[in-house]
DNA sequence: GTCTATAGCTGGATAGAC
DNA sequence: GTCTATCCAGCTATAGAC
C-alpha cells in the first residue's frame, strides 16, 4: 500500500488519463479558454462531475497537467544533456512544436490565475538550473570562452530564438527563418560536429 | 465631409476611444478571457450595449484594438530605425514591457479566432519586412558581412531574446539576464558606440 | 466511481425606449 | 448616441441517486 493520498485519488486511473489527455488536446485545438468541465467530459468520454471527483476544480486540473508535462520535458532535456550532443540536444527538443504551443497557452493562462503563475515559475527555475549545468559542462569541453560566451546565456540565446521561430510559424511568418536556423546550425557544427539523427529521432519519439 | 464610412461609426468618439483603452487595460490585467462587454462598460463608464453600436461584435473589436496598436507600433519602430543608432532604437523598443505583454495576449487569443489570426499574420509581415529595410542599410554601413550575419537573423535573434526575457520575468524568473543583456548590448556597443540616452527616452515616451 | 439534475452566475447579442 | 430590459447559451460547482 502507498501512503495514503491526502484527500482526492491521484491514481492513474483511465478516466482521469483520459481528462488530462482531453485537456491537452483542447488547449492545443481551441486554447486554455475553450477548455470547460462539458468539454472535456465530451472529448474524454466520460461524464463532466468527474472533474470534481478527481481535481477538485479547474485550476487543479490544469496544475495537475502542466507537471504532468512537465515533468515528461524534464527527463527529456535531462537525457539531451547528457548525450554526446548536449547542443544538438537542446536545439531539437526546444525545437518541437507540441510542447511550445502548450507552453504558450500555460502563460496565457497564468495571466490571471495565481496559482498556475507560481507553478510555472518554481518549475522554470529548477528547469533552467539543469540546463545550465549541462551547458555549461558541455561548452567547458569544447572550450568555449565563458567570459565571451556564457553558458547561461547560450541557453536563453537558442531557446529565445527556438520559440520566436515556432510563434511565427503558427502564424506562417516564415520570412527570414531558414537563414537563421541555418546560422544557429552552423555554430552548433562547429562545436559538436554533424547532427547525429538517430540521436535525434531517439530522442524526440520519447 | 469625409467620404461615408460602410456600416458603423469609425470616428473617434469619446466613447468609442473610453472603450478601446478600457479593452488594452483589461487584457493586461487580467488576460484577454477577461474581456467582456459588462466589465469594458464598467471600466469605461458607458453602457455594454454600445461596444455592438460602434465594433458590431467583441471580435472586431478586439481587431479595432490590435490596429490602433499596431499603428502606433509602426511608426515608433521606423522612427527608431530612421534614428542615428537603428540598433538601439530596435533592442530599446523590442524591450518594452507593455507592448509585449499586449502582444502575448493577442497571440493567444488569435489561437482561436480566425479574423484576429489573420490580421496579426498580416501585419506582422508588413511590420517585418519594414524592420529588415532598416537593418540591412544599418548593417551595411557598419561594414558587417551579410553572409555570416544576415540582417534578417540579426532581427529575428534581438527579437526572440528580448520577447524570451520579458515572458520570463513576468514570472519572476531572471536567471542569466543580466548577462544576456550584457552581451547583446556589448555587441550593439561594438557596431554604433554608446547608446544616445536621450534618443532612447524620446522614442520610448511617444 | 460514475451518473443525472440543477442552482447560480456570467457571457454575447438584440429590441426598442429615449 | 445612449440607455434599459431581456433572451438564451454556456460555464463552475454541488447534491444526491445508483
Amino acid at each position: 500500500m502507498p501512503p495514503a493520498r491526502k484527500k482526492n485519488p491521484d491514481q492513474d486511473t483511465a478516466a482521469r488519463t483520459a481528462l488530462l489527455d482531453a485537456a491537452q488536446e483542447l488547449m492545443l485545438e481551441e486554447g486554455y479558454a475553450a477548455v470547460s468541465t462539458r468539454k472535456l467530459a465530451a472529448k474524454a468520454g466520460t461524464n463532466s462531475a468527474l472533474v470534481y471527483y478527481y481535481f477538485g476544480n479547474m485550476d487543479d486540473l490544469f496544475i495537475a497537467l502542466f507537471r504532468r508535462g512537465a515533468e515528461r520535458s524534464y527527463e527529456r532535456q535531462a537525457t539531451a544533456l547528457g548525450s554526446r550532443q548536449p547542443l544538438w540536444g537542446l536545439w531539437d527538443i526546444t525545437h518541437d512544436l507540441t510542447s511550445t504551443a502548450l507552453i504558450q497557452e500555460f502563460q496565457a493562462l497564468a495571466n490571471h490565475r495565481k496559482a498556475i503563475r507560481a507553478e510555472i515559475a518554481k518549475f522554470s527555475r529548477k528547469f533552467r538550473r539543469m540546463q545550465l549545468d549541462g551547458i555549461k559542462q558541455a561548452l567547458a569541453e569544447y572550450g568555449v570562452d565563458s567570459e565571451q560566451w556564457p553558458a547561461v546565456s547560450v541557453l536563453i540565446l537558442m531557446s529565445g530564438i527556438s520559440r520566436f521561430l515556432l510563434v511565427e510559424e503558427e502564424f506562417g511568418v516564415t520570412i527570414g527563418h531558414a537563414e537563421t536556423v541555418a546560422l544557429v546550425e552552423r555554430h552548433i557544427r562547429n562545436l559538436e560536429g554533424e547532427r547525429d539523427k538517430a540521436l535525434r529521432k531517439a530522442l524526440l519519439s520519447r
